[in-house]
DNA sequence: AAGTCGGGGCA
DNA sequence: TGCCCAGACTT
């Protein structure tokens, strides 16, 4: 048997039953794509039940907003890719009546789908015999045939794709699509891959001269950058706080948070303090603070630390638009925000 | 070609 | 801690 048959038969055998392997509505298939874009199924699946039930088709999306749609996305990261969702449903709906690209080559065309998604969307939702190469198969094929490019390196992108391609059933590509990335996540995982019972263990080069655990080859590690991040949680006489949408580019595009204070290093109330007053969004006012935090909370984000402080700021008079805790919770917010608010007691 | 973009799981 | 996850986009 060959690597293709092995790897489907293993398939079968062994699946797990996901919703999205049920339809072939290319809609849902590719909200599931999108969702599942560097994040484990696991994470995913519950966004990807919300977003079928509240977003049917793509019409509902479309009609949407965009705070709507990151709120919904809230906790899963790499906010991009809802942006990126919503745009394209608009797209589809207004330009499209509808109607989803039905070949890679359209699909791909897509904002927010790259090669990986466009192969997956074509191959399950219309058959296309177009090979999905994601970090289960850069696995596999580099153990199986004991391949060390570099995963991430131009040479090695192209390279597995031929050789996924090379490999994929003609007659099955969606099962063979399916099957391989099956395999990748749960038989021959990142750690402690089932090698011992593994029905590729002959053939598979990594384990013949034992280097599974030396495959795959990825270039570089992200080097982390640490930021320093002092949030101001204003509380007026009617309860209420200030929030402000993060525009710029960099993380949480879109989001909202507290008003912040960047600064180069961990501060003390006392430094807070002086630093604070030159701020523009106390504009040289001077306040009572009171630190929420004894230590700093650090969140971690794949390349940034983020050392936070909480500081609380009781006022007497009422603040002009602010907003209520009722309020506050519709607001999209970054995980380390959500997290504040729903530790803090906000008295209502 | 390298950097950026989240949050959670795992050894 | 460091690496990985049904990657894509920007610089």
């Amino acid at each position: 048997m060959n690597f293709s048959k092995i790897i489907i038969n293993w398939y079968s055998a062994h699946k797990r039953d996901l919703p999205w392997r049920k339809t072939q509505n290319p809609y849902h298939i590719w909200l599931s794509e999108i969702i599942l874009q560097q994040t484990q199924v696991k994470q995913g699946l519950p966004y990807y039940l919300k977003f079928v039930e509240v977003f049917p088709t793509v019409f509902d999306l479309a009609d949407s907003d965009e705070q709507k749609v990151l709120k919904l996305w809230q906790g899963l990261g790499y906010y991009s890719r809802a942006r990126n969702l919503h745009f394209t449903a608009k797209y589809i709906a207004e330009e499209l009546n509808g109607n989803f690209p039905n070949t890679y080559k359209d699909i791909v065309k897509l904002k927010g789908v790259g090669d990986y998604t466009a192969s997956a969307i074509a191959s399950f939702a219309f058959s296309e015999v177009t090979a999905v190469v994601d970090g289960n198969v850069y696995r596999v094929l580099s153990r199986y045939f004991g391949i060390d490019t570099p995963i991430n390196s131009t040479q090695g992108i192209k390279g597995f794709k031929a050789l996924a391609t090379e490999l994929i059933d003609k007659k099955q590509p969606a099962k063979f699509n399916q099957a391989i990335m099956e395999f990748g996540a749960q038989q021959c995982k990142p750690k402690n891959p089932y090698c011992i019972i593994c029905p590729l263990q002959e053939k598979c080069v990594a384990f013949q001269t034992n280097k599974i655990e030396n495959l795959p080859v990825k270039l570089k590690k992200t080097k982390v950058r640490n930021r320093f991040f002092n949030y101001l949680v204003f509380l007026d006489a009617n309860h209420k706080t200030l929030v402000e949408k993060r525009t710029k580019k960099g993380i949480w595009q879109n989001l909202y948070q507290f008003p912040l204070i960047e600064s180069e290093k961990s501060l003390s109330i006392d430094e807070f303090e002086t630093f604070s007053k030159s701020s523009e969004i106390l504009n040289g006012k001077t306040f009572d603070f009171n630190l929420y935090n004894e230590a700093d909370i650090i969140h971690k984000l794949s390349h940034q630390h983020l050392h936070t402080k909480f500081w609380i700021i009781q006022l007497e008079g009422e603040l002009e638009n602010a907003v209520s805790y009722s309020e506050l919770k519709e607001f999209p917010v970054p995980a380390l925000i959500g997290e504040f608010i729903s530790k803090f007691k906000f008295k209502n």
